[in-house]
DNA sequence: ATCCCGAGGG
DNA sequence: CCCTCTGGAT
């Protein structure tokens, strides 16, 4: 299947697809993307208007403990250290970069709990920086659909889509990338019933590729 | 029971 | 490279 087919059927799917975090500014949104880590977005944005509530700036909550921030986004698991990296982002964004979210990656990255993945989506929606952040989901689809090879690691796959995906569509791919991933391409069990992409899959559920192994 | 829209650390 | 951190959704 030819790059462009995949991008129109996936523009067909998630006509919308869009990031789903609610955030008023950059530093709600870069708080949001470093909680929503192994979370829905609907979850994060069920603890952010208390959150936001008590911490509405970058200083105010650099200036709390770890521990008055905890309570906040214990319903989202790993609490703990979501509290040490949101707490770390507010320091550095008030101490080194004059209390704003930087626009770069490189300073982006020395911010504690943003990897790479955090640092394209906070340039994609707080600065419009055309990019893909590659997390667990475009990953795997990317070699399933075959724009990328099994064994490319994080880094590769992103370059290999830079290449092969018009810049600018990069962001919305991404985010159609996630939702089919949450609704269909599956880590373990994909439901290639419902998958326009079945046939020319990488790695298909073996239930479905291979013949029907019947009861 | 099983899986998550990562990052940091050993 | 592999491990851990955690609760919530399914």
């Amino acid at each position: 299947m030819k790059t462009s087919e995949i991008l129109e059927q996936l523009d067909q799917m998630f006509p919308d697809a869009h990031c789903e975090l609610n955030h008023r500014n950059a530093y709600e949104l870069a708080v949001a993307v470093v909680l929503s880590a192994q979370t829905t977005d609907a979850s994060v944005n069920r603890v952010s208007p208390a959150l936001f509530e008590r911490f509405p700036d970058a200083a105010s909550m650099a200036a709390a403990k770890v521990s008055e921030i905890e309570p906040y986004i214990r319903s989202l698991g790993l609490y703990h250290n979501k509290a040490v990296s949101i707490h770390g982002l507010a320091e550095g964004i008030t101490e080194r970069f004059d209390g704003k979210v930087p626009d770069n990656m490189k300073d982006l990255m020395t911010l504690p709990g943003v990897g790479r993945k955090c640092a394209n989506v906070i340039l994609a929606e707080c600065y419009g920086v055309p990019s893909i952040a590659v997390d667990t989901h475009v990953s795997r689809i990317s070699r399933r659909l075959g724009f990328a090879d099994p064994e490319d690691d994080l880094l590769t796959v992103e370059k290999h889509l830079r290449r092969k995906i018009p810049k600018a569509r990069w962001i919305r791919t991404h985010h159609q990338m996630i939702f089919f991933g949450r609704r269909i391409c599956h880590a373990r069990n994909p439901e290639c019933s419902r998958c326009p992409f079945v046939k020319g899959c990488r790695e298909p559920n073996k239930h479905f590729s291979g013949n029907s192994e019947k009861d």
